[in-house]
DNA sequence: TTTTGAGTTGTTCGA
DNA sequence: GTCGAACAACTCAAA
């Protein structure tokens, strides 16, 4: 017997109708459940450009989500306006007892959910959010002492030991006859309604919605047992492309996590070490709010920087004269997407060579990526950066030529992205400044046809060996 | 409380 | 070309 009679269930970054907590509660405990996603223009505004890949994805997989839940008899009513007030205005309207949501974990989703759970409370309607978007939440993995960690290795050795079959059980969404509510109108906005244009994103192409996260999954579930040999090389299919995904929520956590224990070996033993690496940094941040904007480690909070605009312009238009930053670079303009490997090496390229604050690339990042995440992003500049978690400046400076020989050995991924390069012949595409005269009249002139580098990397590397070195000592 | 072992993803140098 | 050690000491987490 429903305990409610009208439940909202309000759609964020859970963009799909399966395993879903809010929806599987709201299913169980009311009546009819009623279902909706808010554009919201706060935002929306915020973001660089009306052509927006992150928009269009959303869009995309609200339009598969919405044709699902019509299937069933339902239906997603999509506003367009500040969530704060489109929340408790629709809730009112419908006049529900409850809203259901997944819980968001980003410190701005928290005072937004907070100040809507106020303004719905004075109307006597409740708001409640469930675990969701993570196997554990901040404060479930915890040291012997109660204390959050800090440290990746104890912290994911603590995750993987308190991890039992149960936790990975998918929440069933099942909606008998009548139960999803048909929203009032049926109008669907389109992208344009919402004040953005359409992007290259299908034609790059990324699979949208459930369906594009499911054929995705099963392309890497057949691959998965190389992951930890592939998955470094940027020419080569080795990631699982999934990241999108997770991060709008058309393919549940549980589900992935499920798959990768259903499996032994280091593929997927390596690949669910990587969705560990996410619940970290949603709880650093967590714990830590102050890593939006400042060093994790207060020490390098003095770290001088030079901030020449000229130099992050090279490195955000991937001319820096170093192919594999270049390409790393071009291939997020491109695509808004980056591989792994390149986001460190471009990171610890602007950082430590350019000599340009972190916090520019992780805003650059931010605008771009259509995988972002606040959490995931700032862990990793802040490790790229030496600031953060595990901060060891001594280690982490890449060599963007070394990078360059062991992970794109012969170049097919520099070629892909950076055209000028095609006829340089191997052993000369991770440094073609060093080619002959000769050599470069065949097919490639530096400083004509691809620049020449912005900076000397041994020279740069002294100076950011000397500033840390400073930084530490001045605390 | 004290001690001990370890710390995502590197680079360089010298044998 | 390949290998191991040093890098520079510190903090964290567990015993």
């Amino acid at each position: 017997m429903p305990e409610i009679d009208r439940a909202l269930v309000w759609f964020r970054r859970d963009l799909r109708m399966g395993d879903h907590a809010a929806l599987s509660q709201a299913l169980s405990r009311a009546r009819r459940v009623h279902c909706v996603f808010v554009f919201d223009t706060e935002l929306l505004a915020a973001l660089p450009s009306r052509a927006d890949r992150r928009v269009e994805f959303i869009w995309h997989s609200l339009a598969e989500l919405n044709r699902s839940l019509r299937e069933s008899g339902g239906g997603m009513i999509v506003r367009h306006g500040r969530a704060s007030d489109e929340i408790p205005r629709l809730a009112l309207e419908l006049g529900v007892n409850a809203v259901f949501a997944n819980r968001d974990y980003e410190p701005a989703a928290c005072e937004r959910d907070d100040a809507i759970a106020a303004t719905l409370s004075l109307a006597g309607i409740r708001f409640q959010c469930f675990k969701d978007q993570v196997v554990f939440e901040c404060d479930e993995i915890l040291t012997r002492e109660g204390k959050p960690y800090s440290v990746f290795t104890p912290y994911k050795n603590a995750w993987l030991k308190k991890l039992e079959p149960a936790h990975l059980a998918p929440h069933p969404v099942r909606a008998a006859k009548g139960a999803l509510a048909r929203p009032p109108s049926d109008s669907f906005p389109t992208l344009g309604d919402l004040g953005f244009e359409r992007t290259n994103l299908l034609e790059l192409p990324v699979p949208t919605g459930m369906s594009g996260a499911e054929r995705l999954l099963a392309d890497f579930l057949s691959r998965i047992d190389a992951y930890h040999e592939r998955r470094d090389f940027p020419a080569l299919k080795g990631p699982s492309y999934l990241s999108v995904h997770l991060r709008f929520g058309t393919v549940s956590i549980r589900r992935l996590v499920g798959e990768a224990r259903a499996r032994s070996g280091p593929g997927p033993e390596t690949w669910l070490s990587e969705l560990v690496w996410r619940e970290f940094y949603f709880q650093i941040l967590h714990h830590h709010p102050r890593v939006v904007g400042h060093a994790f480690r207060p020490e390098y909070e003095t770290l001088e920087f030079d901030n020449d605009p000229a130099k992050f312009a090279a490195w955000c238009e991937g001319r820096t004269g170093y192919p594999l930053v270049d390409a790393g670079m071009r291939q997020l303009n491109r695509t808004g997407y980056m591989h792994n490997r390149l986001r460190m090496l471009t990171a610890s390229f602007l950082v430590k060579d350019l000599h340009v604050d972190w916090r520019r690339g992780e805003r650059y990042f931010a605008e771009r990526l259509i995988d972002f995440d606040l959490a995931a992003n700032n862990g990793g500049w802040q490790w790229a950066a030496s600031t953060g978690c595990d901060a060891q400046p001594y280690f982490r400076i890449f060599n963007p030529v070394t990078q360059s020989e062991k992970f794109d050995a012969h170049g097919d991924f520099i070629r892909r992205y950076v055209p000028e390069l095609t006829q340089v012949p191997p052993q000369h595409i991770h440094a073609p400044w060093r080619m002959s005269a000769l050599q470069q009249a065949a097919g490639c002139m530096i400083g004509r046809d691809y620049p020449a580098p912005v900076v000397d990397h041994e020279a740069a590397r002294e100076i950011t060996l000397q500033r840390y070195a400073r930084a530490k000592a001045a605390r």
